[in-house]
DNA sequence: AGTACATTGCGTCATAATAACACATTTAAA
DNA sequence: TTTAAATGTGTTATTATGACGCAATGTACT
């Protein structure tokens, strides 16, 4: 942190007041649905990668932004999903001392100490296509498998929940693989990310049935190599029909 | 607007700066989806009712009070769906005019000009339970039948065509006739709900066989009286087992 | 009073989706 | 060569869904 949040506090102007995006980037990799998060070294606490809002940008904008800075990749699944603004919520967060450390004025550092609500965005990224980008010297970017993610600052824990509990819901209204797995993967792969989502077994050859039966799968002529036991087929999406289910959704229910 | 608004700039450090709410509020009439709107004389378009937020004030409680002021219940369903925030999203709404016109300040009118992101939430009420309250002399309150809302201002036809979408989503994952009907109602009311907010046609025997598996209808020893044809049976809701679906969902999916 | 008509209540039947499970095949490792 | 673990491809019973049929009820009209 410091000199790029100092410019920030100093510039205050030129940034939405007491608004801020934190984002929850999932990524799935060893049978893992992992979360990017990032620790200021002088902090002790982990923490969502998050933002301000330039005033001349739309909200969803300086989402990808966000996302951007450290995955260093766009054109990604980014999605909106709940805004938090409790009163108490980044009380004790900064305060005084940091003003101090910072060395910024005492008027110009009130900017940021009021409450900040903030907008929830959750990304499904490829977890091999991303290099977690520091944005800056001081910064820890690292992929943690979501059942041990530790304490996190504020109310952070609240919203990595919530963003899961999102995909979870999500996942009955849309496919997701596309994004989180690479181009080519095998039908156990692809199982298992559900499953890792939805913290639940599923019976192998029900699942392919249905997920065949969605018409989103090119099932190739290749099989994975080095692998125990019987090599697995290779499948991928098929993108056109994909984006057809993506926009209709799955579920009709009525 | 005009009194309540100008104390409001006046007193601008006792609210969250840029952030608003805005409240899409359902309620279901004469066979029709209706949408709680105001408008303020001033002013030609109608708009959702909205408001302010407190710097004091969790967005969730600012937002029950928007939803109070203007309707006189509470403890009613009411759920954030999505949060605005394009760049020119409100420009040309307030201009310097408008704060001429209020004799407010310079400095302090400028709070208004800025961009203003809006937080969305939508209601569902029982429409008889309602008497719309203006939350000052100036402001015309009204149920406006969701397929005849006239032009809106800003982006709110934006807003609430989100909100009705949202809330076709959510019918396919819980309840939610008991927000929205009277105590007691008739299946084909409750039908007619469903299809309203569906814009859709539903078969009458299908129907009956599925709501009533889901299993949080009563079927109560009473028809409707004074009405043409045959008398429906009137059902009410068993809010036990009705609670119990919206806590863990309808459709499971996977 | 009698009849037409709209609406309700309670079904059926064919088809599709889902849950539970069986068995042969492939491959690495013992 | 055998064993164990995983994959590929089924079957069967049950349940859910979509598309209808028909008698009963009550209003409105002649």
């Amino acid at each position: 942190m410091s000199k790029m949040l100092k410019d920030i506090i100093e510039n205050n102007q030129n940034y939405q007041p007491g608004l801020s995006i934190d984002c929850v980037i999932f990524g799935f990799h060893d049978n893992q649905l992992k979360v990017l998060l990032i620790k200021v070294q002088r902090n002790s606490k982990w923490s969502l990668p998050g933002g301000f809002i330039p005033i001349d940008e739309d909200i969803d904008t300086a989402a990808v932004t966000v996302l951007n800075d450290r995955t260093g990749v766009d054109g990604i699944f980014l999605r909106q999903f709940a805004t938090f603004g409790k009163v108490n919520r980044n009380d004790q967060h900064f305060d005084e001392k940091v003003l101090e450390y910072l060395q910024v004025e005492e008027a110009k550092g009130k900017w940021l100490l009021r409450r900040f609500v903030t907008i929830g965005y959750y990304a499904l990224v490829d977890f091999l296509k991303i290099i977690p980008k520091p944005s800056n010297e001081n910064e820890i970017v690292e992929w943690i498998d979501h059942k041990e993610v530790p304490e996190l600052i504020l109310d952070h824990k609240e919203i990595l929940e919530k963003a899961l509990d999102t995909l979870r819901t999500e996942l009955n209204l849309m496919p997701i693989g596309y994004n989180l797995l690479p181009e080519k993967f095998t039908m156990p792969e692809l199982q298992k990310l559900y499953e890792t989502i939805l913290d639940k077994k599923l019976d192998r050859r029900n699942f392919l049935r249905k997920i065949t039966n969605i018409g989103i799968l090119k099932k190739l002529d290749e099989k994975k190599s080095n692998v125990a036991h019987k090599a697995p087929n290779l499948y991928s999406f098929d993108k056109e029909k994909y984006d057809e289910v993506l926009k209709n959704g799955l579920n009709q229910g009525w």
